[in-house]
DNA sequence: AGCACGCCGACT
DNA sequence: GTCGGCGTGCTC
């Protein structure tokens, strides 16, 4: 007994550690550890209530030592984990990414981990319920108690509130002692529903795929399939099979609610084992999901990009479908691209990684060509010949409210024979631009400078960058005019104008405006199946859907995509033009798809009607050559925000000169966000580590000058809009 | 990032 | 004489 207590003491002693913990500020100028005492048991990955300055805040452990390495040194608050959240490949991991994509390493943390255990004063607590368990049976009952006891017996443990519904005798039980209570975290019902799997035959193509991947040598494929050649069903066999020898899949996603019907897929083909995780969950059904991760219960999981940081013990494969979507990349810090991350845990767990797309981002294709990647092309579709593509001259073609009379004739055709018709506008809202006809006055944003898009359905006009609404009382406030210029035409017109000139088609609007609701997707998607004849939508309706009655896609105004500045808009143009293609044609009818320009005879539009990825990959690869931009070279940019834009400029223009040794591009203006005038610099170079080594010492020099001025960094940009 | 500290203008 | 504006600087 007494060397019992001896040796606690030793240890209570032993037990003082002092921690460096990173704090929850995403701020780049605070992403250095700081130093706290504590006399309790921490391991690196847990969280802790630290002191610091006048607030208590959340920090995450980074390592643990003996000895202060500074003065001054404060106490912990409270330890807030017993059990690290993040391993040691985690760990590693974020500090990876940080030093990547040149953000702090808190904010890797916070989004690697479920909003319920992220290192945040805002609390996502963690919602536990009362759980019935069986105690101590051999206790003295009376007649009518031992009678309900019986009954519930062997339905132990159950939820409490479900035990006090059946028996009226529950609380004699507890006090006696019989039952007791136990928390346990509570389990939001995920519906299971029982979905028969679609039979499958494999095509040679897809079986030489199969094992063309399983038995190479690479580490990365790219799965190069044309729409329709049965990707999903490569993806399925390869996870099968990795499953059977008893390790995880991870199968990621662009978005969710776009592909309810090959979640269900995968749904039907893995039953229990599977995990699916995306941002439409909320923070306690995303705990759920990400403990069966980490306790090992499930062995695939399904999700969108957050989704690459599961806490996976045993990882065997990862399969990413769409590879070339931009949803892949996270537009906020840490403004990572899943592609990348898919790559070190690939590197950590020695297992293979395959990218499928029909059209390749030209980076993956790229790599693929030079053989870095192993190819595998799907040449054939499953059902029929690939869609017939019809180039719609607008410069001669007659036109009836933005639609072409090729177009109206096939909308018409396809209606009379019961088939679906799918039209693209990539324009939400009613009328782009409106413009007083006295003093030709626009409507804009006045926290981003652009302009305001009407929507009819509201009467109110909005901002398409922020999605501000401003009230509209159709006067003009600089010379109170009540006459307006209608320039252009949104989905919410295009849908008004269809309705019109088809009485009785039955029209289903999907864009941003008509999806905002939970499961909105899912539900219009339903109605467009069981009863739409024309789905009308922007680019959203170009992405993975397949609808076997659809006969005819009709893409309006297909320039817009082309005629943006961007290095990047003739990829995700082609990519848009091709996708969409792709939804029509997929049963036993043909597909006719009919694209409306003003330039029949740009490149993207002639690789289009051919489907011939490999000829817009080799002409756009020589313009990325020309112009010097990525796969050739690798891109930052630079932002810096302020009031002022002057003062942002003078920014801007010294580091330029800062970093004289890289090539820079800019400054320009770029539109405002929250009233601040922005001004951004392009960064290129060959060299990734050199480019890596710079934006830190740019962001170093940055903090020295101790301005007002905002900097933001975003490593790899995916291409230069905003 | 926050929050305190500090130094200036316009109020009871 | 004080309340409050926001410029600067520090946080283990």
């Amino acid at each position: 007994m007494q060397s019992r207590r001896l040796k606690d003491k030793v240890c209570y002693n032993y037990c003082m550690s002092y921690i460096n913990v990173y704090i929850e500020h995403n701020s780049l100028a605070l992403n250095t550890t700081f130093t706290y005492a504590c006399d309790q048991k921490v391991e690196v990955g847990c969280r802790v209530r630290v002191p610091f300055g006048a607030q208590d805040l959340i920090g995450f452990v980074e390592s643990v030592d003996v000895l202060p390495k500074v003065k001054n040194i404060k106490s912990v608050l409270e330890v807030l984990d017993t059990k690290p959240l993040l391993n040691e490949e985690l760990m590693t991991l974020a500090h990876t990414i940080s030093q990547n994509y040149v953000c702090s390493v808190i904010s890797v943390l916070k989004t690697m981990l479920p909003p319920a255990l992220r290192p945040s004063s805002i609390e996502h607590k963690i919602v536990y319920e009362d759980w019935a368990v069986l105690n101590d049976e051999t206790v003295a009952l009376t007649p009518k108690q031992k009678e309900a006891f019986a009954s519930i017996r062997d339905q132990l443990p159950m939820k409490a509130s479900i035990l006090r519904k059946k028996i009226s005798l529950s609380r004699p039980l507890f006090e006696k002692g019989v039952l007791s209570l136990e928390k346990r975290v509570k389990e939001s019902v995920v519906p299971m529903e029982e979905i028969e799997d679609s039979s499958f035959v494999l095509t040679e193509e897809q079986q030489a795929a199969i094992e063309n991947i399983e038995k190479g040598k690479n580490t990365v494929y790219l799965l190069h399939g044309v729409t329709g050649s049965g990707k999903t069903e490569v993806f399925l066999q390869l996870a099968k099979k990795v499953l059977s020898e008893g390790k995880q899949v991870l199968f990621l996603v662009p978005e969710i609610g776009l592909t309810p019907m090959m979640i269900q897929r995968v749904k039907a083909r893995f039953q229990t084992k599977i995990a699916i995780y995306h941002s439409s969950l909320n923070a306690q059904e995303k705990y759920e999901q990400y403990q069966l991760v980490k306790e090992n219960k499930v062995s695939i999981v399904v999700g969108t990009r957050s989704s690459v940081f599961m806490p996976f013990s045993n990882l065997g494969l990862i399969l990413m479908d769409e590879e070339h979507d931009s949803s892949y990349k996270q537009d906020s810090m840490p403004r990572y691209h899943t592609r990348d991350i898919v790559m070190e845990r690939a590197k950590f767990h020695h297992c293979k990684v395959v990218l499928s797309s029909a059209t390749p981002s030209l980076d993956s294709y790229a790599r693929a060509y030079k053989g870095v990647y192993q190819l595998v092309t799907l040449t054939k579709r499953i059902s029929l010949q690939m869609p017939k593509i019809h180039l719609v001259d607008m410069k001669t073609e007659q036109v009836e409210n933005g639609l072409s009379f090729s177009l109206i004739n096939a909308i018409q055709q396809a209606l009379a024979k019961h088939q679906q018709v799918i039209l693209l506008l990539n324009r939400r809202g009613y009328l782009p631009v409106v413009k007083c006809t006295q003093c030709e006055e626009t409507f804009t944003c006045p926290d981003c400078g652009i302009a305001l898009t009407y929507h009819k359905k509201e009467d109110l006009l909005m901002c398409h960058c922020c999605g501000r609404v401003f009230y509209f009382d159709h006067t003009c406030p600089k010379c109170h005019s009540h006459s307006f210029y209608r320039l252009g035409m949104g989905t919410e017109k295009l849908e008004e104008n269809l309705q019109n000139m088809f009485p009785k088609a039955y029209i289903v609007r999907m864009d941003a405006d008509s999806t905002r609701k939970k499961n909105a997707h899912a539900k219009l998607l339903k109605e467009f199946e069981e009863k739409g004849d024309i789905l009308v939508g922007t680019q959203m309706v170009a992405k993975g859907l397949d609808y076997q009655r659809v006969s005819v896609v009709g893409i309006l105004q297909a320039d817009a995509s082309l005629a943006r500045i961007d290095y990047q808009s003739a990829e995700t143009a082609y990519s848009m033009l091709e996708q969409a293609s792709g939804r029509c044609g997929r049963g036993q009818i043909e597909g006719n798809v009919y694209i409306q320009t003003f330039e029949p005879d740009h490149y993207v539009m002639r690789s289009v009607i051919q489907h011939d990825y490999f000829s817009f990959f080799s002409k756009e690869m020589k313009y990325r050559h020309l112009g010097m931009y990525p796969p050739y070279v690798y891109l930052c940019t630079v932002i810096y925000q302020d009031k002022k834009e002057e003062n942002a400029l003078q920014t801007a223009q010294e580091a330029k000169a800062y970093l004289s040794d890289l090539k820079v591009l800019g400054p320009i203006s770029i539109s405002m966000r929250q009233q601040k005038a922005r001004v951004r610099l392009v960064i290129k170079s060959k060299d990734k580590e050199l480019l890596t080594q710079r934006v830190w010492q740019l962001v170093h020099h940055h903090m020295r000058l101790k301005t007002t001025v905002k900097q933001d960094i975003n490593m790899y940009p995916f291409g230069l809009e905003e």
